[in-house]
RNA sequence: GGGGCCGUAGUUCAGUUGGUUAGAAUGCCUGACUGUCGAUCAGGAGGUCGCGAGUUCAAAUCUCGUCGGCCCCGCCA
C-alpha cells in the first residue's frame, strides 16, 4: 500500500497538532530506547522528530529498530505538540513531533562515508566521488538554491527589460587567441574539429546584426586551462549584449541589476552608483586591476623620495626605471621577525627580490633593516609621507612596475585577512574602466588587453597607427571585493576598423579572413553599434554564499587536474570510437 | 612546466630517535534500555600505513620514484 506525503518534513507547526499526516524522506539519526524510538526524519526542507511506540503501533515499532541512518522512508502519524520539558528549541519543528502509526520502508542505504551535516572535515576527494550525498548537505543545498535564486532574478528582470534569451551554439569554430580551446573531433569532416565555446562572444555580436537588440543568455562557457580555487574548466556566464548603446548604458543596466538581484535574494541594498576607477589608478593605489576596496592599506609611491638614497637596491631599481612603492598597516608594529619572513616567502612567488620594512613603535623606536642607510630624519620623513603613526609597520618593494603592483598587492591582501581588516558580510561592487586597448605580451608581441573586438575610443583612432599601446579601449570590469566577476565592452562595429585591429594584432589580412571572415562580413552589412557584458554566476554566487572556493556552487565540479572523480572522466575510449573519429592516439 | 602542503581503520587524526601485536575519537555491528535530540550503558569487528623500488637485522617512520587531493606561480584574449 502506499503512503502518499501530505507535507515537506519542516514545514509543520503547532498549528498542525492533531493532524493525520503522511511524511517522507531520509533518516538523519536514530534514538533508540528499546521502548520508545526516536527518529529525526530530514528533506530539503529540514528535519522533524518521529516517535514510535510499541503500544501506538507495534508493527512500525519493531521495523524501527533495523532503521538505519540514510534509510528512504515514508510514515504515517500524528502531530502532536510535545511536552514542555523535551521541546527542542534547535529545530524549527522542535515544539512538535510525529507520533509514527503506519511506516513504510521505501529503501535501505549503505552507511554513509561522511555525515550528512554542514560541519564536516572531510577531505574534498571524498566529498567528490560521493557528490550526491555531499549536496544532500544543508550548506550545499543552500549554495545549490542561491544559485538558482539568482539565476531566476536575473531571468525575470532582464525579461522585464525587454531582452530576448536566446541560445548559440556549442559545437562552433576554434578560435586562434585567447584560452585553449577544448576541441570535439568531427566524425562526417575527416581531421576536423569543433570548439567549445569560450564565451558566445561572436554570436551574440551576430545577433546584433541580425537586429534582436537586446540579447541575454544563462550558458556555460569552456576554457582548457589550467584550475584555481575561482577557475573550473566550464563555467557559467550572464551573457548580455544590446544595439545602439553605450558605455553608461551598460554601467546603468549593471547596477540596477545587481541592485535588483542582491535586494531580491539577499534582502541587501546595494549603492549606486558603483564608483568607477581608471585601470590605471586601481593599478596604482591597489596593485592589481581588481581590487579589494572594503578596506584601506592602499600603496604608495615613494619612488621620488628615495631617488638619491644611500640604499644601492633602490636607486639601482630607480635608475633602471623601475618603482619602490609600500605600504601602511595600521598598529602594525607587533609583527615579529618571523612574521615578516612569512610575509618575504609570499611575496617571492611574486617575483620579488627582497622587502624593506619599517616599525615604527615610536618616534624613539624605530626598527628596519633601513637604518643603514637613512638617517632617522629621513626614515621620520617616509613615515610621514606614508601617514604613518606609532605603533604602525611599512613595508617596501623595490623593482620593476608589475613586479612590485603584483607583489604588494598580494602582500596587502595577505595582511588585511591577518589582521581581520577585510568587513564580513559586506560588499564592495567598483568599475574599472579606461583599459589600455593592448598590451604587450611575454614575447614583446602586441596582444588584446580584453578581446579583439573591443572598440577603441573614438578620440584615440589616431593613435591606432603610431603609438598602439597608448590607445584606450571602450571596455569595463565589474570587480567584487576583489573578484573579478564580469567584463566587457563597446564593439567594434565597422569592418575597417576591425580589420585594422586584427592587423595591428599581427593578423594577415588572410588570416583574419579565414578566422573572423564571417564577423568581418557582417560587419559589413550595416552592423548596428553595440556592446554588452558577461557576469561570471559562479563567481558572484561563491561571493554571496561566502565560500572561498568556486567548486562548493558548482554541483558537480573537477579537481585541479579537470577530473570529475565521480564519474571518472576524462576516460580512454575503445578503437572503435577513435576509428570513428579518424583519430590514433599516440603512447 | 614549476613551488608548497597533504595521503595511516568507513571518516577525522595521533604515531617519539627506525625496534613488541600500528592507536584515539567518531562511525559501524551485537545486546540492554519508554522522553531522547551529540541519547546512554556493555561488548565486538574493522588496517594493501596511497603505490613501487631501495637502504637496514628491522621501515608507517629514512632515500628515490610514482599516483592522487588541495593552495599558488606560469597559463586563464
Amino acid at each position: 500500500m502506499r503512503l502518499k506525503r501530505t507535507s515537506m518534513c519542516s514545514l509543520l507547526r503547532g498549528k498542525d497538532k492533531d493532524k493525520d499526516v503522511v511524511l517522507a524522506g531520509w533518516v538523519k539519526k536514530r534514538r533508540d530506547h528499546g521502548g520508545l524510538i526516536f527518529i529525526d526524519l530530514g528533506d530539503k526542507s529540514g528535519i522533524i522528530q518521529l516517535v514510535f511506540n510499541p503500544i501506538i503501533d507495534k508493527d512500525s515499532h519493531t521495523q524501527a529498530h533495523s532503521i538505519r541512518e540514510g534509510w528512504v522512508i515514508a510514515v504515517k502519524g500524528k502531530v502532536k505538540m510535545r511536552a514542555e520539558d523535551s521541546i527542542n528549541p534547535k529545530l524549527k519543528t522542535g515544539k512538535i513531533e510525529i507520533i509514527v502509526k503506519e511506516l513504510k520502508i521505501l529503501n535501505t542505504s549503505q552507511p554513509l562515508p561522511f555525515p550528512i551535516e554542514d560541519k564536516i572535515e572531510t577531505n574534498e576527494e571524498v566529498r567528490l566521488r560521493y557528490r550526491y550525498l555531499d549536496l544532500r548537505r544543508p550548506i550545499m543545498q543552500r549554495n545549490i538554491y542561491l544559485k538558482y535564486r539568482i539565476n531566476k532574478q536575473v531571468r525575470d528582470f532582464l525579461h522585464k527589460r525587454g531582452f530576448t534569451e536566446i541560445e548559440t551554439p556549442f559545437l562552433t569554430q576554434s578560435t586562434p587567441e585567447g584560452a585553449r580551446d577544448y576541441l570535439v573531433p568531427s566524425r562526417l569532416s575527416p581531421g576536423e574539429f569543433y570548439a567549445l565555446p569560450q564565451s558566445p562572444q561572436l554570436f551574440k555580436q551576430l545577433l546584433m546584426v541580425a537586429g534582436f537588440d537586446k540579447y541575454f543568455q544563462i550558458v556555460r562557457c569552456f576554457r582548457d586551462e589550467d584550475l584555481r580555487a575561482d577557475r573550473q574548466p566550464e563555467h557559467t556566464q550572464i551573457d548580455i549584449e544590446l544595439s545602439f548603446i553605450e558605455e553608461e548604458d551598460i554601467y546603468d543596466l549593471i547596477e540596477k541589476m545587481f541592485s535588483f538581484v542582491f535586494n531580491e535574494v539577499l534582502g541587501i541594498s546595494l549603492e549606486t552608483p558603483f564608483p568607477r576607477f581608471s585601470y590605471e589608478e586601481v593599478v596604482s593605489r591597489y596593485g592589481t586591476d581588481k581590487p579589494d576596496i572594503r578596506f584601506g592599506l592602499e600603496l604608495k609611491n615613494i619612488s621620488s623620495l628615495v631617488s638619491s638614497c644611500k640604499f644601492e637596491v633602490f636607486r639601482k631599481v630607480l635608475e633602471k626605471g623601475g618603482k619602490v612603492k609600500g605600504l601602511r598597516v595600521p598598529r602594525g608594529s607587533s609583527l615579529s621577525r618571523n612574521d615578516i619572513e612569512k610575509l618575504i616567502r609570499e611575496i617571492t612567488f611574486y617575483g620579488a627580490k627582497g622587502l624593506s620594512w619599517i616599525i615604527f613603535a615610536s618616534k624613539e623606536k624605530i626598527r628596519s633593516p633601513l637604518v643603514k642607510f637613512f638617517s632617522k630624519s629621513e626614515l621620520l620623513k617616509i613615515v610621514e609621507y606614508m601617514e604613518g603613526e606609532e605603533g604602525d609597520a611599512f613595508f617596501f618593494i623595490a623593482d620593476e612596475k608589475t613586479v612590485v603592483n603584483e607583489a604588494l598587492s598580494h602582500l596587502r591582501l595577505y595582511l588585511a585577512k591577518k589582521f581581520h581588516l577585510i568587513p564580513e558580510k559586506t560588499h564592495r561592487l567598483l568599475w574599472v574602466i579606461n583599459f589600455p586597448l593592448f598590451e604587450y605580451d611575454k614575447e614583446g608581441k602586441l596582444a588584446p588587453c580584453h578581446h579583439p573586438f573591443t572598440s577603441p575610443r573614438e578620440e584615440d583612432l589616431p593613435l591606432l597607427e603610431e603609438s598602439p599601446e597608448k590607445v584606450k579601449a571602450r571596455s569595463y570590469d565589474i570587480v567584487m571585493d576583489g573578484e573579478e566577476v564580469g567584463g566587457g565592452s563597446i564593439r567594434i562595429h565597422r569592418r575597417g576598423i576591425q580589420e585594422r585591429v586584427l592587423e595591428i594584432l599581427g593578423m594577415t589580412s588572410l588570416q583574419a579572413r579565414e578566422k573572423f571572415g564571417f564577423l568581418l562580413e557582417a560587419l559589413s552589412f550595416g552592423a548596428p553599434p553595440h556592446g554588452g557584458i558577461a557576469i561570471g554566476l559562479d563567481r558572484l554566487t561563491m561571493i554571496l554564499a561566502g565560500e572561498k572556493s568556486i567548486r562548493e556552487v558548482i554541483p558537480f565540479p573537477k579537481t585541479q587536474k579537470a577530473v570529475c572523480l565521480l564519474t571518472q572522466a576524462p576516460c580512454p575510449v575503445n578503437e572503435e570510437q577513435l576509428k570513428e573519429l579518424h583519430l590514433k592516439v599516440e603512447e
